[in-house]
DNA sequence: TTTGTATATTTGTACCTACAAATGTTGTAA
DNA sequence: TTACAACATTTGTAGGTACAAATATACAAA
């Protein structure tokens, strides 16, 4: 029967995905942020000196949530970002990551990716793809529209 | 490069982890619970009657987490769950599904599946297997003692 | 200009979670 | 028996997160 088949899927997709959060979390909490806060501070990095805006943040965070103006409120407090006012539409702010928070940032890169080594350290680079595909199938079901 | 590909794996897993979460945890919050309390009332149906303590369930539950007492206040709350001392060894305590419970529980039983089967509605059972395989390579591979 | 509607973000609130310290219980060695 | 360490759970506290309501701005129609 494969409903039992399914069942497992699910929660070993789960069990997984809480694991690999966990792990990144305490390496980030070590570091005194989270894992959402180091999300934000890497999709700014990635805007190369462009601002970024709240509505644009959301759409490219791992996990959405609902509250990212207090998660960038702590990143203002720690001096990793600066926010501004849109002078062109003033709903809209302009987000940016500070020289502190580039170097802060660039000082977790080797350590995250020595965790993240260590968490796909059993699979090649075969499995990698074919876990990456798998996973692509299973959310573009689900983030096909709907939810009924 | 293979950084890439085990970085863009990680984002994947992650990615794919939070939405099943979420799906699932709006479904259960339809019903008035979230989703560690549905998994520790599975976990109490899977006894049988017998009793469970709070560290046996926290070793079964999927998510483990700090706080199963007040989780379990909640249960309780509901009327769904006892909690007893053990007479036996007065530092434990034993824990039982109700009969509101289990009848809860059972009502819940065919939505999971129809979300279930939603989540994993494109993939074959060919793929449902290849995927926990590397999610337990994975697995294996994090809980292997040390986290160093 | 005024009014209404859509957009973008912020704030209030209640709940959830992590972590550490506290409580109460058991077993054991002196 | 007493003292102490180990065990099992609970509680205090601080911080995270979701959701809805509130604010503030922009745009468009009357």
């Amino acid at each position: 029967m494969s409903k039992q088949l399914t069942k497992e899927t699910v929660v070993s997709l789960l069990r997984s995905g809480y694991k690999v959060n966990d792990e990144l979390s305490a390496l980030f909490k070590i570091h005194g942020i989270s894992l959402p806060q180091f999300n934000v501070l890497r999709i700014l990095r990635g805007r190369k000196g462009e601002a970024a805006n709240l509505s644009t943040i959301q759409e490219q965070m791992i996990h959405k949530m609902s509250n990212t103006t207090r998660l960038i409120d702590k990143l203002i407090e720690g001096g990793y970002v600066n926010r501004f006012v849109c002078e062109k539409n003033r709903r809209k702010i302009e987000i940016f990551i500070t020289k502190k928070g580039l170097e802060f940032l660039n000082s977790l890169d080797e350590k995250l990716e020595t965790k993240e080594r260590f968490l796909m350290n059993n699979l090649d680079n075969k499995e990698k793809d074919e876990l990456m595909r798998l996973l692509s199938k299973i959310q573009t079901s689900i983030t096909s529209e709907n939810n009924f």
